[in-house]
DNA sequence: TGAGTGATTGACT
DNA sequence: GTCAATCACTCAT
């Protein structure tokens, strides 16, 4: 799967619609992104604006490595890290549509309803079954991996969610009208031209 | 060494 | 609508 990584809101927009795959010893799971974020190291939102810690380290690695990172003490989020390394920009995955090992999800999750297995950044992880020990692998080697997936024309941009910085940066990206995106359109929202 | 914070979620009012 | 859960990290003692 190529994909040009080189610039993190580009590749937030670029990854929307592909599939994620997850190769683990439960069985496969697998989702078309839906909705997606972007952080630069310019962004006062992105863990990477203050500089490298050892906790965001692997954001600073080379287009493709994967970060995933613990937060509100019970939450795993998972970014794609884009650009040259040690730049420290990546994508947050933030909402799937689940294609493959939808009941392995739903016992991951303990959910039954498919619109709530990976409709939020921490949903998500847990319904793949993504985890620390993923943290700092690469989509190009490891069990978590990216595949076509489908197109579409539909997406739009917002601001992004949950954050209390930066945010009047329209860097979020989802699409239209999609079940599984975690909170719909606002009065925000902007239509990308195609 | 300890307080404050957070790219969240789910339960409860 | 509010709020607790709970931990890695940062920053200030």
């Amino acid at each position: 799967m190529e994909i040009d990584l080189s610039d993190a809101v580009a590749a937030a927009r670029l990854l929307i619609g592909k599939k994620l795959v997850h190769d683990s010893l439960e069985g496969r799971t697998a989702g078309y992104i839906v909705e997606t974020e972007a952080y630069t190291m310019d962004d006062p939102a992105s863990h990477t604006f203050c500089g490298k810690t050892p906790r965001n380290a692997p954001m600073f690695g080379p287009a493709g490595t994967i970060y995933v990172y613990f937060t509100y003490g019970m939450h795993y989020c998972m970014n794609i890290v884009c650009g040259p390394e040690g730049y420290g920009q990546a994508v947050l995955i933030r909402a799937l549509q689940p294609v493959e090992g939808i009941r392995l999800m739903q016992k991951r999750r303990s959910v039954s309803d498919p619109l709530r297995l990976t409709n939020g950044p921490g949903k998500l992880t847990q319904a793949m079954g993504i985890h620390s020990k993923h943290n700092n692998t690469n989509i190009s080697s490891g069990p978590i991996r990216l595949e076509k997936g489908i197109s579409t024309s539909k997406i739009l941009s917002s601001a992004r969610i949950g954050i209390t910085r930066a945010t009047e940066l329209p860097w979020r990206f989802y699409i239209k009208d999609n079940a599984f995106v975690s909170k719909q359109a606002s009065s925000r929202t902007i239509i990308q031209p195609e």
